[in-house]
Formats: structure tokens, sequence, C-alpha cells
DNA sequence: CTGAAAGCGCTAACAG
DNA sequence: CTGTTAGCGCTTTCAG
């Protein structure tokens, strides 16, 4: 069957090219049998506007670009789901742009603006080269919405999530259950490291227990020379030692718990760990995890919804989701007690 | 800055549109003192040409459809990671679609016709509802690839992968191992199930094992309960209990580990296991599992090729793509010896 | 080698 | 309430 068009159905129908599109849209008055028959007909014809004719027209191309540094990484498939769903509901069609490495930001910005999407929705890390490619692409009057953080100099709401209480609620559980000794396991000083990490030192600081600098151990590799060089030695001295850590990711806490494994300290028995993220693949396995959970889906639905909104001409303020804690089982006691 | 558009470039140069058109696409001989000078302002006016115009005229729009059922799964993300990769490449626009559920399937086919994709790269599974969606699609003429299996009465070429020599490889890995009371963990019948089945029969055939049919099971939930009453009877009289599984997709692998730890089998101690996929999640955790590997991004690229190819006009057949074992920590001699 | 003109499918302003 | 017309940005004949 051939695609049927406006003209298609005017032709049958006996009627003008407008007068199916009014009928079709109900903006404006038609007489109601001819709009039921030009229905019909469209019905008849399986017709479906050509996307392309009305994006010309309308100066809209119902597309929205999303970015994110690695589809492959749960997280920003949960938060690309998200997106999907609102866009999907609301009539646009995802683009997904997936920007490995530097060098190829050019070239999305090129695709980005070739296909002159509605909008961009960028959920990119903070040091990324894409930056400056989101920049452009605001200078060019694409609309931005961005998750986690704001991208300088680009003007347009983010979704942000409590990064902060979060990292107040890991620490402040692990106070609650008896440590003091607590130690940050992160990784460089970026955005969310150290949102998490003045989280935690606010807990700590509430229950008034100072905070060693050597207890802040900031990873580079994850590897078990890194952390036989970082953490090792915090270990030599029972009587010393952190009982137990905060880790700025689940990866974080799960390298933490296979190392210390390693070591024959066992978590919860010996070492407690919370995490950050609440992956879902990490939970088949034993120890479950205990972590703060982030609601990635929401995140990148949440940013939709900013960006349809704002289409429609609303002018939106940032979110701000909430996390919560998930107790699970790599929680107890602090074994020295 | 104003969007640039052929007609600035014109002006500019004080030449018409379609020589402008001819300069940037060198397709037809233009004088070269005037080319270089339209490149020039082009590059100056930042100039990236309009797809939707293009779209129109060309009857074209340089967007594929993917089709996938869960973005969200590691699997179908790295598929869509290796076709997002090679439509980038070739100038395309990926426009992701995450099928959840048989109700959004009619959507999704409107979604797809109304932006007029230039073709559709389907990663759905055998019994989803989306395959009547992809049937109507192609029977409208809209190009399609298939990942892993045909679509009845959808005509294109189709991606696959060696599922029988991944059954093979995995059951008669075992076998060397000393194995002879191996059983298959498998889930509903579709095609994956049933082609490593194959597989895994055809490597015991040839060892002369004869495949007992209590040994093939096949699961539906997955829960501890389900275990208990389909494996729990095996594994009761330790002379006639399987000493090593063949589990049809890693999380499969991972459930019956977890379970078997519960009852304080030790894999790979007491128990051999192999799985399917080679999902890199799994690698973080001890035992690290011996597993087929099938080249997920590959998947996704070779189905990109092919359909970008087919578009230029090529007739391609379909490709069948290897797999290999990868030896992990999960296998060991049979425990009863 | 270059310009003029038509038209892809759709919408909106204007007339009737 | 409905038809006519112009035009979105681009490509592609067809003349010159």
């Amino acid at each position: 069957m051939k695609k049927a068009k406006l003209q298609d159905i005017a032709d049958r129908a006996g009627v003008a090219r407008s007068t199916v599109d009014r009928a079709l849209h109900g903006r404006s008055r038609v007489n109601v049998e001819t709009r039921d028959k030009i229905l019909r007909i469209a019905r008849e014809l399986d017709y479906h506007p050509d996307l392309r004719g009305r994006a010309l027209k309308m100066s809209s191309s119902f597309l929205v670009g999303m970015v994110v540094p690695n589809i492959t990484q749960s997280f920003y498939a949960d938060v690309v789901q998200g997106t999907e769903e609102y866009l999907e509901k609301a009539g646009y069609g995802l683009m997904l742009c997936n920007i490995i490495g530097e060098e190829c930001t050019p070239r999305y910005v090129s695709m980005l603006e070739r296909h002159q999407v509605d909008g961009i929705i960028s959920c990119a890390e903070v040091k990324h080269g894409w930056n400056n490619g989101l920049r452009e692409l605001a200078s060019k009057g694409f609309p931005a919405v961005m998750i986690n953080f704001r991208v300088d100099g680009v003007d347009g709401p983010v979704v942000f999530v409590n990064q902060r209480k979060g990292g107040y609620l890991a620490a402040m559980r692990l106070i609650e259950a008896g440590h003091r000794r607590i130690m940050f396991l992160g990784g460089s000083h970026d955005y969310l490291n150290d949102e998490r990490l003045w989280g935690y030192k606010s807990a700590m600081d509430e229950a008034g227990i100072p905070v060693s600098p050597e207890f802040i151990v900031s990873m580079g590799d994850w590897t078990t020379d890194e952390f036989d060089a970082k953490v090792g030695p915090l270990l030599k001295d029972k009587s010393t030692a952190p009982t137990a850590a905060f880790a700025v990711y689940d990866m974080a806490a799960f390298r933490l718990i296979s190392w210390l494994r390693g070591r024959d300290i066992q978590v919860p028995h010996n070492f407690s760990v919370v995490g950050f993220d609440d992956l879902p693949s990490l939970t088949w396995f034993a120890p479950c995890l205990t972590t703060v959970k982030q609601k990635k889906k929401e995140m990148g639905y949440a940013a939709a919804e900013l960006l349809i909104k704002r289409l429609g001409g609303e002018e939106l303020k940032d979110v701000l989701l909430d996390v919560e804690l998930v107790e699970r089982d790599t929680i107890a006691p602090p074994d020295c007690l």
C-alpha cells in the first residue's frame, strides 16, 4: 500500500487539502459531516502525517536529542529510558547521541543541528568535552535541559539530585550503626564526588566526629594495586583503622568489597559499606549492597517534561529530586566493639 | 547567531542557491574560485544543511529507527551502542524506540511512519507483540534489518549469532572437564533457548553421553521456590545428581550460583557452571563466570551496516556472527570423582 | 559552468 | 465553514 498523503484524502473526499488538515487537527470548525467523512477516509487510507513537511512549515522537527556519554552504563540506560518514555507520550522522537570520547563532539553538534532537533537533553559528565558542544548549540538557540549539573553558560533548567542528602544519609546510617572511623572512598574531585563528600562531612560534623583527612581517599583507576597503596595502609593498625566506608558509587563499593574479601575481611561482618546509585544488577549478588537510591528513570523523565513544557512556552525552574537510603545487607555494628 | 541557510550563502557570494548546493556537494563541476569562495563563506557562517528540507526533496529523512524491548538490559544497550556508532559515522540519526509492553506497539509504528525513517533495525524478542508492528511497517515499504531471528513475513537481512555453536562449546567444555551429568538450565522454549539447547545436545551426542530429559529444565520466573521445585529434586541423590550446568543466559547462571550457595554448594568447587552472553557487569564478582561470549556491539554494528548498504542499493545476505568461549572461574572437575 | 523554476508534504493567512 | 495560495529549505531538471 502506497503511503497516503493529505492530497489523497482531499481528492477522495472532494475537498481541499486545508480542509482535511483542519478536520484532522480539530483546531478550527469544520462541517461535522465532511469532518467525519474525512476522518473515515483517513483511517481507511491509514494516513499518518509526514512530519518532514510539517517540520519544515512549523519549524519544529518533533525530535529531541539526548546526549549521554555511554549508554552501556546502566545508569545512563535508565535515564534514557525515562526520557524516551515521556517523549514518546508527548509525540516526540528521541535521537540518541552516545558521545564516546572528545573527538566526536563536533560531529554530534553538527548532526543535532542538521536534524534541527527541537531541544537537547544533556546527561554528560562535568569534565567531558561535550560541554563545549552543548554551549555552542545553546548559543545557537537550541533549548537545553541538563541533568545532574549546570553547564556554565548554558541557559536552561537542570534536573538535580540531592547528592548532599544522599551523602548525609549514607554516613549517618553508618554512624547510627555505631561506626566512628568511617572512610569516604571517592574518585576524582568532580561535582558528584564532592557533593556526596559534603553530605558525608555534614553527617560527621553533626555527630561530632572529627573527619580525618586520611580517611578521605581519592581513587583513580580502582585497581587492586591502588587499593593496596591507598587503603591498605589505613587498615594496618586495627585500633585506628576505619570500620566502615561510604563509597561514592555502587561500583566503587563493590570493588572495595571484592578487595576486602581478598584480604579475608568480610562485609558486613568485619567491615560495613554503603554505596550510592542503587544499580539493579548489583542486587543479584550477596552481600546485597546497602545504598543510596537515586531515581534514575525519573531523572530522565523529569528532564523530558521540563524540555517539552519549555517548548510549549512555560518558564520552568530547576528540579531537585530526592534520594533515599535502601537498607540491605552490608551494614553491621563495628567489628572492633 | 542566526542559523544560516543556503540562500544566505548565495546572497553573500553573489550566486544562485543551486550553485551553492553544487559547490557544497561537489557532484557537479563548479568554477574553482567561486567554489572556494562559497566554501569559505559557508564556513564563516557555520552552515549546516537543514535535513528537513533535504528530507522532503530527497524523500529520505536520514533517520533510522532502532527498536529494542528494553534499553535497560545490558545486552540491548550494547547492541544499540554498536548501531549508533555505525549510523553516526554514516551520517544517520538513530531514533530509539524502547518498546515496553505490547500496547505501545501501534504508537511506535505510527511514530516511525510519521518521521518517515529510512529504515528500521529490530532487535526485539521472538514472542514480543512488536513483531506485528514490524510486519506492518515492512509491508508499507520500510526497509528492515533484524537481529537474532527473522520475523515471518518481513523481508530483509538478519544478523544471526551462532547460538548452536555457543551451546556446543559450553557443553563440550564441561564434558572435557570430566562432567557427564550436565544440566541444561533453560527458560521458555523460544528461539534462543532452543538453539542453544540444540548445541548442548549435539555436544552430548558427540561425546556419546545420553541426554536425560529431566536434566533439561525449563524455568519460568527464576525464583528460589522454582529452583527448589525444579532443580532441588535432581540434587537429592548425589550419585545421580548433575555435577554441572549450562545456563542459557548469564543471568540464569548467576541465579543458579546464588541458589546453590544457599544450599552450601560452592561453584566451582562442588558444581560447575557455564553461562551465555558475557555480560560485563558480571565480571566484577567472584566467582567470575565462564561463559559463551557473543559480540553484542558487533551485532548492532553489523545490522546498521546491512541497513545502510541496502539503502545504497546493495543486495545483502544474512550475517552469521561467531561466538567464543571465555574461560574464567566456574568450571572444575566433577566433585564426585 | 551557472541561473531560474518547480516541487517534496504540510500549514496558515486570507478570501470567499 | 471552505478553497486558494504562498512558502518552510533543499535538490534537481532544464535552459542559457
